[in-house]
DNA sequence: ATCCCGAGGG
DNA sequence: CCCTCTGGAT
């Protein structure tokens, strides 16, 4: 038995960023996704700032089906990738009006056929709103979760496999948010602070990185 | 310059 | 597997 297992350091990250959670403004499941959408490569701050007059104007996903492709454009343009985020959030809620009774479906299996939804969103959603214990991979995981060993591949879908294996079942819900708040706050890309990580211990990569130079 | 809680297409 | 899509902050 390590000493350091992903529970422990789990913990002490818990502890290190108690208040980490889910950023973005939402008020129902599809507000979320949609949110969600348009966080990539983009702050949720920055979402955060697009959404009231967005959620004012589409209601449902009937409204954002029915929606005038430039004005949706319009309305989420600061986000970055505008045209490509319009479309997906049209086609999805066309979809979801046409095939789901204007609902966002609870299903890892329903909510990946959704146009612009991957897996990534879908556990975002499902752990969010639909209280599943889903381990969402972005970059910050998938980047800390290596340098931690808890995993062994630059492949999202098979980094998600390997960390609901790695991790008990109790931090699924968690190790998310805390190893984005990790990796923003402490684990970068370019210049990790190790000196100052408070699971160093626990880290071959730090280790490493602090003794071999 | 480089990064920000990705997904789809070739 | 690599490329593209995009604006804003630092």
């Amino acid at each position: 038995m390590p000493a350091s297992t992903p529970a422990r350091l789990l913990r002490i990250l818990e502890q290190t960023y108690p208040d980490a959670r889910c950023a973005l403004d939402y008020r129902n499941p599809l507000e979320l996704l949609v949110a969600t959408m348009l966080s990539a490569q983009c702050t949720d701050e920055r979402v955060n700032m697009v959404t009231p007059a967005l959620f004012a104007r589409y209601p449902d996903a009937a409204s954002y089906a029915e929606a005038e492709p430039a004005e949706l454009e319009d309305l989420i343009h600061s986000c970055g990738f505008y045209r490509q985020k319009a479309k997906s959030i049209r086609a999805c809620c066309r979809r979801l009006a046409e095939e789901f009774g204007g609902e966002v479906p609870a299903e890892m299996e329903h909510l990946v056929t959704l146009p612009g939804v991957g897996r990534k969103t879908a556990n975002v959603v499902l752990n969010e709103v639909f209280g599943q214990p889903a381990i969402a991979v972005d970059t910050h995981v998938l980047r800390t979760g290596n340098r931690l060993g808890w995993i062994s591949t630059r492949d999202p879908v098979k980094a998600e496999f390997q960390l609901l294996d790695a991790v008990p079942k109790k931090w699924w819900g968690r190790v998310t948010l805390l190893l984005i708040h990790h990796g923003r706050n402490c684990c970068s890309a370019r210049k990790p602070l190790c000196a100052d990580c408070p699971i160093l211990k626990g880290c071959p990569h730090g280790q490493e990185a602090l003794s071999g130079g």
